[in-house]
DNA sequence: TAGGCCATCTGGTCCT
DNA sequence: AGGACCAGATGGCCTA
């Protein structure tokens, strides 16, 4: 947990506000007073969403590779490794399914000579391997990544 | 000491 | 009305 940032309504309602005459001479109304507890209501809400977002982060962190750097990654580091890492996962997938279905991809078309298919496919090929967001498709150099897990 | 990162507060907006 | 979400402001901590 950070430092005591501003300790307005940390425990009680308001530590500016602990009873008496300071109370009323602030909140001189209760309405005012029932505004002043949803305001340290909703910040205690607050707090506790933005510590389940860092938990989430932390979550993300420990199954994202870390190139074996022992400084934490910053959030904004986590996310955009989080991207590559789920992009270079998608592509070896890809890769994976192609080389083992070409041969008999390529077979099956050639056996019945669909020549259309064949250079559709070729196309598509060629567009993959041209493609400038394929190749941003994993932006971190792979042989750096160690899963920390 | 400056800059980066972060936690917290706060007011606004949208939704139920 | 109240909760969730968001973005801006603020100030603390840490590192180069």
């Amino acid at each position: 947990m950070k430092s005591s940032k501003s300790n307005v309504d940390s425990g009680e309602l308001d530590t500016h506000c602990k009873g008496g005459t300071g109370c009323v001479a602030k909140y001189g109304s209760e309405r005012m007073e029932s505004a002043a507890k949803r305001r340290l209501a909703a910040n205690a809400r607050e707090r506790r969403r933005m510590q389940g977002l860092n938990t989430a982060f932390d979550r993300l962190r420990k199954v994202v590779p870390q190139w074996g750097q022992d400084k934490k990654l910053s959030k904004y580091e986590t996310l955009q490794m989080a991207l590559s890492y789920i992009m270079a996962l998608t592509r070896i997938l890809a890769e994976a399914e192609r080389y083992s279905t070409e041969k008999d991809w390529i077979n099956l078309h050639c056996e019945h000579f669909h020549q259309e298919s064949y250079h559709t496919y070729m196309e598509q090929k060629m567009e993959i391997e041209n493609d400038p967001y394929a190749q941003r498709i994993f932006s971190y150099p792979p042989d750096h990544f160690q899963i920390t897990n």
